[in-house]
RNA sequence: GGUCCCGUGGUGUAGCGGCCUAACACGCCUCCCUGUCAAGGAGGAGAUCGGCAGUUCGAAUCUGCUCGGGAUCGCCA
């Protein structure tokens, strides 16, 4: 070894021994005759003291140091001269006495400070990511990965689950997601496809008797990025036989509260309290989405009856088309000016609403029973007449000061728009504690939506989710009715994981390929491996999906999952570092057969 | 594919029609300095303002296109 102690560990115990330490020069400060160096290591800093009445060949070196040489150096850790203690480092009350300096590498001046404070643009960074990772906050961050994967494994392998890994390489099951593909060198003009999710994989699994199986396995997906999606991303995956869904569910709580509990401690306030439970229908209607955050109140509400009697043709139109308005109250938000209100109607309109009413609540009343005329404004004033808006505000609950948000559409728009907004004003109107981490379950969906542009069902979730038993006569008379074992564990207005029980039957399975509208040999071409083991002897059963990054970001409290990722793609897909993707040569090309027809503006 | 924000020395920002032969902080280089830890002091180098085209007597500053980054809608079983 280069060294036998890490820069982070000596403390005044170790006063008066000899180490050797090794890492990087964080920072010189040199005054002369006497030279300090902060000596970084991933386990912390150490203050090191070049003498030259020590040794006046180390401060000889030591004057050329730049910031990250990689240096090796023995010393004796000395306690500090009274009043020059350090109290921000964990070393602060000691220092190393360097007596003697070896240069491992030198480095370049690098492109930014190895520091946390600093922000920098995202391309710098990844562009150099070998030092972005350096910092002790990024460290900080995978090291946080690594505990809460070893926590999953062993969790789960103590409940009697093996971790099965499943190929990357494996067959195009065109279906929501675009795939990755790579083209077969063996089988001119054949492609494999990178998995989106190992869903067929980990049920054939179930059907082999493995009973319990989880992966911590790579997911591709094709699609256009975001804060919270990557073309390739981790997802806890696992599967369960002979369970209920509240079996799944169960297990799943008690991992994810066993984690956070160990990441966060005490700050973790739901872990002695059951996840709330919330079935698809209750969540759509009092948040307008199915992953609501429930840090804070702000519960939408209908007002339709309310405003079925107004001039307004903003609100007859869509009622009149069987739409409906409801709304959320922002509190305190009365006070807002025309830029404010004009800000929350651009991000309802970007949306998809056509439009926002709103109604601002003067400070200056008791109670809404006093309300008078001179207490609220609103663009449709002359249409909501002050019983109206009483009505209204006590429907909504609404204070003086209040801004009242209304939002007049088809009932889906309507959610997608209020939800949206509530999002935006929870965080706005500080209304929880950021810090604050609270799941639910979401619970019953339905098994189909009905897709308004192709018209035909679309699987809500996925294919593969079993109808509840008692609906099972709705598949072929009315398949919007039919509702699924299907459940999301969300977490502050994010959908950590999705869930169900499968289908084990294959004549259930070909009956819902059906309904989508699958033909009898696309269903064999893409799910004929899956329905052949179904033949088999399938056990009963049912597992979840999580998205690890997602997770992790979240204990740490970040917002891109960019942050939790070591080499993460750009918002185009692009690696900066590696400069991927990249052509390939044109005898690898040869190899496997292809030929490029590029766009004009892709030549070059 | 759409919308929005951003793009100025190595990094972060200021400047937003002529005062800019571009400012500030950090970093970098040289020298001084025995107790600093965001060390200090003195001096110095470094960007033509993402790119292209246009408007103008004059553009970092205005317009269009384009490239890149970010956010978001669509998309993401």
């Amino acid at each position: 070894m280069y060294k036998n102690k890490n820069c982070g560990e000596p403390n005044s115990l170790d006063e008066g021994t000899e180490i050797i330490v090794a890492g990087w020069v964080n920072r010189r400060r040199d005054h002369g005759n006497l030279i300090f160096i902060d000596l970084r290591d991933k386990s912390g800093v150490l203050q090191v003291v070049f003498n030259p009445e020590v040794s006046s060949d180390a401060h000889g070196l030591a004057s050329d140091l730049r910031s990250e040489w990689v240096v090796q150096i023995k010393g004796k850790i000395v306690k500090r001269i009274s009043g020059a203690e350090n109290d921000s480092i964990s070393t602060g009350s000691i220092e190393l006495q360097a007596s003697e300096i070896k240069i491992l590498n030198k480095s370049k001046t690098p492109p930014f400070e190895i520091s946390n404070e600093i922000e920098i643009d995202d391309q710098t960074r990844l562009a150099y990511r070998f030092i972005d990772l350096r910092r002790p906050k990024m460290q900080k961050l995978f090291t946080l990965r690594h505990k809460i994967t070893k926590l999953i494994w062993d969790y789960l392998s103590d409940r009697d689950f093996t971790h099965i890994e499943t190929p990357i390489l494996l067959k195009s099951t065109p279906e929501g997601a675009r795939d990755y593909v790579v083209p077969s060198r063996i089988h001119p003009g054949k492609f494999y496809a990178l998995p989106q999710s190992p869903q067929q994989l980990k049920q054939i699994l179930m059907v082999s008797g493995f009973d319990r199986y989880f992966q911590i396995a790579r997911c591709f997906r094709d699609e256009d990025l975001r804060a919270d999606r990557q073309p390739e991303h981790t997802q806890l995956d696992l599967e369960m036989s002979f369970v209920h869904q509240d079996d799944v569910m169960v297990l799943v709580e008690g991992l994810y509260k066993h984690i956070t509990h160990e990441i966060l401690g005490d700050n973790f306030k739901q872990n002695d309290r059951d996840f709330l439970r919330l079935s698809y229908k209750e969540s759509m209607e009092r948040f307008g989405t199915d992953k609501p955050d429930l840090r804070f109140e702000m519960e939408l509400v209908t007002v339709s009856e309310e405003l079925k009697n107004t001039e307004s043709n903003v609100f007859n139109n869509v009622l009149n088309q069987q739409g409906v308005i409801r709304g959320i109250v922002a509190p305190g938000a009365g006070d807002y000016d025309r830029r404010k209100t004009d800000e929350i109607i651009d991000l309802a309109k970007s949306s998809g609403a056509s439009g926002l009413v709103y109604i601002s609540l003067s400070k200056d009343f008791d109670s809404m029973e006093n309300l008078t005329d001179e207490n609220y404004k609103s663009p449709l004033k002359k249409f909501l007449t002050l019983n109206i808006v009483k009505e209204l505000a006590i429907k909504m609950s609404a204070r003086p000061g209040d801004l009242i948000l209304l939002v007049a559409d088809q009932e889906n728009k309507v959610n997608t728009v209020l939800s949206n907004l509530r999002n935006f004003l929870g965080e706005k109107l500080n209304l929880y504690d950021k810090k604050e981490i609270i799941f639910a379950w979401v619970y019953d969906f339905p098994l189909f939506e009905w897709d308004e542009d192709l018209k035909k069902w679309e699987p809500a979730h996925h294919v593969f989710s079993s109808p509840k038993e008692e609906h099972l006569d709705f598949l072929k008379s009315d398949p919007g009715k039919v509702h699924a074992d299907l459940f999301d564990l969300v977490c502050n207005g994010m959908e950590m994981g999705s869930g169900s029980i499968r289908i084990h039957d294959p004549n259930i399975q070909k009956k819902v390929f059906s309904i989508i509208g699958y033909e009898e040999d696309e269903i064999d071409d893409r799910f004929g491996q899956l329905i052949k083991s179904f033949s088999y002897g399938a056990p009963p059963h049912g597992g979840m999906g999580l998205g690890l990054d997602r997770f992790v970001a979240t204990l740490a409290g970040e917002k891109a999952i960019r942050e939790v990722i070591a080499f993460p793609k750009t918002q185009s897909a692009q690696d900066p570092l590696f400069d991927s993707p990249n052509k390939i040569s044109d005898q690898q090309l040869e190899e496997l057969f292809i030929n490029l027809d590029l766009p004009d503006e892709e030549e070059a």
